[in-house]
Order: C-alpha cells, then sequence, then structure tokens
DNA sequence: AAAAGCCCCTGGATGC
DNA sequence: TGCATCCAGGGGCTTT
C-alpha cells in the first residue's frame, strides 16, 4: 500500500524508538522477494545507527553495514516490545534491546537486503538510479524540468519511473497532476515550463500533506503500518472513475498506462 | 538511451 | 455456496 508518505510515516513510527538500539537476533525466510544477502547471525551484536528514507526504501544504518527495506506493494511493518506470534505473512523479524521490527507482507513483493555500505553494489542496484527527493530542497525545480526536457514518454509514466522524482507512486501521481492541470498522457517533453512548476508545487503538496495527515494520526507505534494516511485525503480523481469531478462536474476518467490505471478529468486536466 | 511489457504473489471484490 | 476472473499502493528485468 506505500507511497513515499505512508513509507515517511512508517519510519517516523519507530526510528528514533529503534536508534541506538542492539540487534539481538534476525529471522528471515525465502519468501521475499530476494534472499536477505547475508547470514542473519551476522548481524547479532550490530548497534543501529538511524533510519533513513530513499525514495520508497528503508535504509536502517548499522555501526556495520545496513539493510535496505522496501515494502513492495503489500507490506507493512510493526515495532514493538512485544508482538504478537508470527502469522503466515511475516517474513522478516529483527529482535533487538529496544524492540522487535516485524515486516508482515502477504504479496511478498517487499524485501531487505543487507548491505556493507551505500556504495556496495547489493545497494547501488536498487538506489542508484532514483530521482531527487520530492520533499527535500534537493527538489530543484531546473533540473525538474530539465529532466522532464528528455523523456518523450508520458508524463504520468515518467513520473511513476522514479528516475526524475521518487516516491510518486499510482495514486499520487494522478492527484498531483490533477493539480497541476495535466492530462497524464501529455509527452512529458510538451510540459511547458509553467505547467512544470504547478506539477513541481503539487508533487510537493500533496506529499507533504499525505506525510503531515498521517503523522499526525501517529500515536502508538506499535499498530502504525502507513495505512493510516491513505483514504484520509480525499482523492480527487483516483478511483473516482465516472463520479464527478469535485471541481467541475465532468465524470472522472480511467485509462490504462502500462498496466496501471490512471485517473483525470477531462475538462480541468488539458492535454 | 529510453520505452514498453512481463513478471513476481496473495487476497478481496465481483460475476455467473 | 462454489468457482472463475479481474484488480490492487511497486519495480527490477528483459526485450524492442
Amino acid at each position: 500500500m506505500p507511497e513515499l508518505p505512508e513509507v515517511e510515516v512508517t519510519r517516523l513510527s519507530f526510528a528514533n524508538h529503534i536508534a541506538d538500539a542492539q540487534v539481538l537476533s534476525v529471522q528471515m525466510g525465502k519468501a521475499l522477494r530476494w534472499p536477505l544477502g547475508c547470514d542473519p547471525d551476522d548481524l547479532q551484536g550490530r548497534r543501529i545507527l538511524a533510519v533513513r528514507r530513499r525514495g520508497k526504501y528503508l535504509l536502517i544504518d548499522l555501526d556495520r553495514g545496513m539493510l535496505l527495506l522496501h515494502l513492495g506493494m503489500s507490506g507493512s511493518l510493526s515495532f514493538a516490545s512485544r508482538l504478537p506470534p508470527a502469522g503466515v505473512h511475516d517474513h522478516f523479524e529483527m529482535v533487538t534491546t529496544r524492540g522487535t521490527l516485524r515486516l508482515h507482507d502477504p504479496r511478498r513483493f517487499g524485501a531487505v537486503v543487507y548491505a556493507d555500505s551505500e556504495n556496495a553494489p547489493q545497494a547501488r542496484k536498487l538506489l542508484g538510479k532514483l530521482g531527487m527527493e520530492p520533499l527535500s530542497d534537493d527538489f530543484d525545480f531546473a533540473r525538474f524540468h530539465a529532466g522532464l526536457k528528455l523523456r518523450k514518454a508520458a508524463i504520468k509514466q515518467v513520473l511513476l519511473a522514479g528516475d526524475v522524482v521518487v516516491g510518486v507512486g499510482n495514486i499520487y501521481a494522478s492527484e498531483a497532476l490533477f493539480m497541476a492541470g495535466i492530462r497524464p498522457t501529455v509527452s512529458a517533453m510538451r510540459v511547458s515550463r509553467p505547467r512544470a512548476l504547478k506539477l513541481h508545487a503539487a508533487i510537493r503538496e500533496v506529499l507533504a500533506r499525505a506525510v503531515a495527515k498521517g503523522g499526525s494520526t501517529l500515536r502508538d507505534f506499535s499498530s502504525t503500518n502507513g495505512e493510516n494516511g491513505y483514504f484520509q485525503l480525499e482523492a480527487m480523481v483516483y478511483g473516482r472513475e465516472g463520479e464527478p469531478c469535485r471541481v467541475c462536474g465532468t465524470p472522472i476518467k480511467s485509462i490504462r498506462q502500462g498496466q496501471r490505471s490512471t485517473f483525470f478529468c477531462p475538462q480541468c486536466q488539458k492535454p
């Protein structure tokens, strides 16, 4: 379920609690997307320094090496001093001196991968081509616009690809394009400067608002799994095929782009 | 180099 | 009730 805001809310929910903890044990089955890449027992005794985020990856820094964790399509994390017994869809568990971190992921598109450092091949393969972080100062408009200029593909696809800007998933891509008044099928290189400017702002706004909403519901971190943030935001277009546009009343359209659905208002979003 | 498809999975909703 | 079909927040990999 996680796009950038959900991943960030998840991170905020346990990063401070797990920092400085020492790893007591790690267990991982073979069900996730890739093998861990090291002997789980080798992680025993290492100290957790921090939890960062890059795109939709969580980076758990250890005093030696790091873990890259992805929630895939259906992953969620829990962290608590005591957790209920593990179920069939719990595929990764790390017991620490400050609590246990557990990954629950029915569809198993998620991953936990060990890397010696951010420059190690395992990390570079996953992080190397990622674009700008939309919520950081790194998200420079000139670079964003220049990135779009190089791409002939549909703007929605370019946003989703994550090599210009990261973290914009299927829901927020449709929402941001609505906010900016841009038809999702328009070639990225044909998005004018003024419209690119609007889109740049819209991406920041829609993601930041979602983080704020999700974050504000945060209380008991042990129960947080990132789902809280989603539908608190009323979608303007996502999942609203046939329903009236909240701005102009025109029925929302749904199309397929690269085997994913896209929603837009044919009136408010001009080609 | 970039774009388009394929595929990895399970579970819930829908339809007959 | 039972069973088939379709769809779902991602993204790496292979093929054009």
